[in-house]
DNA sequence: CGCTATCCGTAATCATGGTTACGTTTTCTG
DNA sequence: CAGAAAACGTAACCATGATTACGGATAGCG
C-alpha cells in the first residue's frame, strides 16, 4: 500500500474512531466496532496501532497536532499580543472542553499504563504553554504586561482551564456554549492584566 | 442485622474498596473482588448499594462529606478569614488531588450514566463553594478583601485546582507533594489579594 | 424456641471485548 | 505476470466481570 493511500486510510479508521467516540463514548469503542465501521480487519488495526492504547497514542498525538497548529495560526501574526490572546483563549478553551479532547481525556483516565496521560502531557499542554509563552514574552516585550512569560503563561492556563476539564470529563458539567467559553477567557486575561499590568496598555479585548 | 452493626459493615465495605483502588484503581475493583476482599457476598453489595454505579455513588457522597467536614473545622473558629483560607487552601486542596479523590474521578470518568458526575457536581463542589464563600463574605466584611464573596470563591478554587485534577485522573502528572500543593494554595490566595484588595491588611500567610 | 429475613460463600448465567488466527482477496514489487 | 506481503471479513480463543441464583448459616423478632 502506497504511502499516501496508507495515509488516507489511517485517516479514515481515526475520524470512524471519533464518530464511534461521539456515539458511545470510549466505553462504546471496541477494536471489532472501530474495524467494522472504519471496514477494516482487527489485524490491520493491531497490526498499525499495535494495541487498543497504541490506537489512543495516536488519536491523542493527533489531536494535540491539531491544537498545536490552531494556535499557532494565531501566534505567528506579529500583531497585537494581547489582541492575539483574546483569539487564542476562545479557540483553546473551546478545544479542550470539546467533544475529542474530553473523549481523549476518558480514555487516559482509564489507561492504567498511564501511556496516554503522558501522551496528554508531553504533546498536549506541555507543548502548548510555550507556545502561549512567546506570546506573553511579546506582550512584556511590548510594555502590555510585565512579568515572567512562563509563570503568566501558566497562571494564565489555570485561570482559562481551572476546573472546566475535569467537570467536562467527570460529567459534572455539560459541554459549555460559545458565549460562555469567550466569557472565561476573557475573564482569565482580564485577570492577568491585573496580576501583571505592563506600563502600556493596547490590546482592547474585542 | 442492628443498624450499628449494619454501618459498621458498611465502613468495613467502603474501607476495603478504597484498598482495593489503591492497588488497582478503578478498574482494578471488582463486586467480586470487593465481596472477597470485605468478607461479604454478592448479595448483600447488591441489596445495599444496588448495583456497582450505586456502590461508587456512595463512595462519592461519604467522600465529599468528609471533605466537608473537614473544611466546616477551619470555617467555625471565627478567627482571621484569611488565615482560616491559607490553612483550608492547602488541606482542600491536598483531598482534591490525593487518591481517593482521583480514583472517584476515574470512576465518574468511566460511568456512562452520569450519575457518578452528578454526585460530584452536586456532594462536592457545589457544596464546597458556598463554605468558601461565607469565608470570602467574613474577609470582605471585616476590610480584608472587597468583592462578591461567591465570584472570590470561584476565582479562588480556578487558581487553586486549577488543571491538577484533571492531569492526575489522567495520569499526566503524579500526587503533588505537601509542599508543592502549600505552595500553590498561597499563590492562589495572593493572587486573590492582588485582584481583590481590601483596604485592611490582616491575615498573614503562615 | 421457631420462624423469617438476611447474609455468606460459591457457582452459574450472560455479555462483552482484547487479541489472535485463518482462508480469501487485494496490493505491491521485481 | 508470479510470488510475497498486506489487508479484509469472519470466527475463535481467552479472560474478565456485572449480576443473579442457591444451599446453608446466622441474626433478629415475637
Amino acid at each position: 500500500m502506497k504511502q499516501s493511500a496508507r495515509q488516507q486510510r489511517r485517516d479514515a479508521i481515526e475520524a470512524a474512531a471519533y464518530d464511534l467516540l461521539d456515539q458511545g463514548g470510549y466505553e462504546g469503542l471496541s477494536m471489532q466496532g472501530l474495524a467494522r465501521a472504519a471496514k477494516a480487519s482487527n489485524e490491520t488495526l493491531y497490526r498499525w496501532y499495535g494495541d487498543k492504547t497504541g490506537l489512543f497514542r495516536a488519536l491523542v498525538d493527533r489531536n494535540a497536532e491539531g491544537i498545536k497548529a490552531a494556535l499557532s495560526q494565531h501566534i505567528d501574526t506579529g500583531a497585537d499580543p494581547l489582541v492575539g490572546l483574546s483569539r487564542i483563549g476562545p479557540e483553546l478553551l473551546g478545544m479542550l472542553v470539546g467533544r475529542r479532547a474530553i473523549a481523549l481525556n476518558r480514555a487516559a483516565a482509564a489507561d492504567a499504563t498511564g501511556t496516554l496521560g503522558e501522551a496528554l502531557g508531553t504533546a498536549g499542554r506541555d507543548a502548548v504553554a510555550p507556545l502561549l509563552g512567546q506570546v506573553f514574552a511579546a506582550a512584556a516585550q511590548s510594555g502590555q504586561l510585565s512579568g515572567a512569560p512562563a509563570e503568566m503563561a501558566e497562571v494564565y492556563i489555570t485561570n482559562l482551564v481551572g476546573d472546566w476539564q475535569v467537570r467536562r470529563v467527570t460529567r459534572a458539567m455539560a459541554e459549555p456554549d460559545a458565549k460562555a467559553i469567550t466569557d472565561r477567557a476573557n475573564a482569565a486575561l482580564a485577570r492577568i492584566r491585573a496580576l501583571y499590568p505592563g506600563d502600556r496598555s493596547g490590546g482592547a479585548v474585542e
